[in-house]
DNA sequence: CCGGATCCTGGTCGATACTG
DNA sequence: CAGTATCGACCAGGATCCGG
């Protein structure tokens, strides 16, 4: 439970965590903002169907090891952003697809990243400048 | 550089990495999700003059070491997204204010944050039906 | 083809102590 | 008051091997 007060006002107000927004919000985000997250869900939504199966992936991403992408796809699966299906065959076919609530999740983080795509030269700018400033 | 390819398509496409969209987009993402960034923005957004002092967001921010507020705030000074300002005053006085870029990172933020908060139920459904059939 | 199990490394972050 | 310095615990994530 993280607590923050007004300004100069001495009662604590829960706004963050508890009245349950920027915390859950931190929480889902530290998730998706992992190595490979947002990469598998937006390439899945640029895949027909939004579906791909594992080793499709694995040669889309390149340099995502075996077990990253199998445990991230676990993470997401869980959360309900894509699903999994086995098909019982020889050899093994397993195909991942996202989920309404995974496209869903398409459209405000491409927002986001429209922002930080308009603003990167600006931050990069920052950071030359604050680097070359600290010898 | 991460590259893709279109589903049935064996050319590459490099559209993640190296045309500067999800690549940018992950560095920064992971920058400002780690585990006090977005909570110090937000804070900041709603003080007065968007700006408070190091012991005023340390006392606003339940938990965080002073080690980490203030790695935190650098970050987010290289960033461009804050200033720092130092009153030569005994005791000293600091104070950090969120620039301009820093208050247009709000409203996609908000945007993503708001669809976490309309989701976050169906995901933790989801969490609890997976885990549960997980033995 | 898919992915679980294991080992190992580097980075992240908290605790503590010390300065201007 | 607002840092910096140092140490150590912890864990994400890569490499590798094995199994269905």
């Amino acid at each position: 439970m993280v607590k923050i007060t007004k300004n100069k006002d001495l009662e604590p107000v829960t706004l963050l965590c508890g009245g349950p927004e920027a915390c859950t919000a931190r929480e889902f985000l530290s998730k998706i903002s992992d190595k490979w997250s947002i990469l598998i869900v937006v390439i899945l939504s640029k895949q027909k169907d939004h579906s791909a199966r594992f080793g499709e992936l694995q040669k889309m991403i390149n340099g995502i090891s075996q077990r990253m992408l199998t445990t991230t796809l676990r993470n997401l699966e869980r959360d309900g952003l894509v699903t999994r299906e086995v098909f019982p065959e020889v050899p093994p076919r397993v195909e991942y697809q996202l989920t309404n609530l995974g496209l869903g999740l398409i459209a405000p983080m491409k927002n986001l990243m429209d922002w930080i795509g308009m603003n990167w030269n600006t931050i990069k700018k920052s950071r030359e400048g604050f680097d070359s400033k600290r010898k």
